[in-house]
DNA sequence: GGCGAGCCACAACTGATGGTTGTGGGTCTA
DNA sequence: TAGACCCACAACCATCAGTTGTGGCTCGCC
């Protein structure tokens, strides 16, 4: 099937004859009588019958006809998301399944005229900066909320995000029917953070909350994917790893899993929007002020954030 | 943008490499290869990083990656559109805006995976069951539950509407402000149906209705479209009309109009749905299931039906 | 009734294009 | 260092999508 045959097919299903249509297409009314009649073809069915005074669409047209247009407005979209200039904006995350992915997908799910396209660089703090000042993504989400981190003066950052942690442990953990848990209760407990390269700035973190509260947090051993990760804390009445509380990383159910809130204090991890200065993409604009009115209100609360002071 | 390319694109993608995308797309990878680049070309933008072990997406890539797959599954739904054997369900009604349009529009709701297609044949019923026969169309809607009509013995018939009418008049016709009215007391005004070709079976339903109670009907004067007909009847103080109790004649909300219910008795349009015997697709089953369960119960409720007698 | 207007389809031609084979260059591995 | 593996470029060729030219059909109007 080919697009410019279709759009042939809309353009002449609306003007009612193929002269037109070839004008408007600014191609002689043979082609686009040949371009229709191979489309016919293709799809070997008849879209318009022929008459005198031009054509009429048949039945098959009529029912091509409304995917024909969704074809040729998703064409347009696709070319939309690379074009420069004109294309959607594009947000880069660590993972699509933590909180900026999750909050993006809420984003998108309030604005849904907002087209949004979603990628993971897997690139680092450093590497997604540069990616963002040379533009090839309009924004991108990380741990640089704390002084402790320059950026270049072209990129703007904004804290939107105060992530708290919660356990996870399966049925057999003797804290699975714990309502809440401290930090300080987690001393002795093993937690498991596989897949955690040491120096992303995830790695960063828990090395900085597991000396802060003196807990022992295994960041060893190559994670072979979550399922084997779920599988394992469903088993085990000791392993225990920490998510974040909008992380989406129970999707299959099949697991019994609990999530225990960790409280006095909550340790939190915070994000920033990072973007350029320059950049004026109405949908960033949109987004940031998005996230900055959903953004939870946590004074009073007691909460633990990193110092990041090493970086 | 070609769609062999869009194809191409993502199975490389996919694949990680143009070599075995090829193999599976049964091209060579040189082909594979300058489709790419042609499609890079197009869209003057970078899709693969190339490496000595096979490709790898760049960030542009990733953006376009999920719209391609899109465009994809719409050009795969376009062709089964047509495609003999296994095509989506296809429908004919006489108009979008009135009943059986929206009831398709609440299957569709319901069953969001079913294939539909709506189309107008802008046949009589004759025609419409000519096409149902010819299996152009899988299904119908006409007002043939009545016994007047003999269909053939291949189709099959089955009640599954009946739709009260309302009054539809402007804020300064004096029935306005009315909760409902009964026939009896629309004797004496005018009631306007434009656009009601004489022998259609809807102009044949409002002349027995008119006949049954008195009623002035006028059927006269050609339509300019429901736009007009909606200012006119806002701004008249004598005009009014009746329409469908679920029929759509009200998006543009702009017109200040009024729905006064019609009891005592109900004038009920009733319709069927028509389709060949040996139709076994299982859209259709579920379809006929979905209608019948929906069919209002009108017992010990004063109806009034037309008879057909005459035709 | 005949004639012109308007539209579509077929035919012949041609330049562009998408496919093939052949080959070279690059990187990773043994 | 040789071989495996993968991608890109070049040359070649068949097909195809566009063009112009023409004929047939159906209206509508003198």
């Amino acid at each position: 099937m080919d697009l410019d045959a279709v759009r042939t097919f809309v353009a002449a299903a609306d003007a009612g004859q193929f002269q037109e249509a070839a004008a408007a297409l600014s191609i002689t009314q043979q082609a686009a009588s040949k371009r229709v009649a191979a489309l016919e073809k293709d799809l070997s069915v008849r879209l318009f019958t022929r008459t005198a005074r031009g054509v009429r669409l048949t039945v098959d047209g009529q029912a091509f006809l409304p995917h024909a247009r969704e074809l040729l407005r998703v064409a347009d979209r696709a070319d939309a998301s690379v074009r420069p200039g004109r294309r959607a904006l594009r947000v880069d995350v660590l993972s699509r399944r933590v909180v900026p992915a999750v909050l993006l997908q809420d984003f998108y799910r309030t604005y849904p005229e907002i087209e949004l396209d979603v990628v993971t660089l897997d690139a680092d703090v450093t590497g997604a900066i540069a990616a963002v000042e040379a533009g090839s993504v309009d924004a991108t989400f990380h741990a640089i909320a704390l002084p402790a981190r320059r950026v270049p003066a072209t990129i703007r950052t904004t804290w939107v995000i105060d992530e708290p942690h919660e356990l996870l442990v399966g049925p057999r953990h003797p804290l699975a029917n714990a309502r809440f848990v401290t930090p300080a209760r987690l001393v002795g407990h093993r937690i498991w953070m596989p897949g955690m390269a040491a120096g992303t700035e995830w790695a960063d973190y828990y090395v900085e909350l597991a000396a802060a509260f003196g807990l022992t947090i295994d960041v060893i051993g190559p994670s072979f994917g979550n399922e084997v990760l779920m599988a394992e804390l469903a088993e085990s009445a000791e392993l225990a790893t920490l998510v974040g509380e909008r992380s989406r990383y129970l999707w299959p159910d099949s697991y019994d899993l609990r999530r225990i809130p960790v409280h006095d204090p909550m340790p939190i991890y915070p994000m920033s929007l990072i973007r350029r200065a320059d950049n004026r993409h109405p949908a960033l604009g949109k987004l940031h002020d998005y996230l900055v009115a959903r953004r939870a209100d946590l004074s009073g609360v007691d909460v633990w954030l990193p110092q990041w002071r090493d970086r």
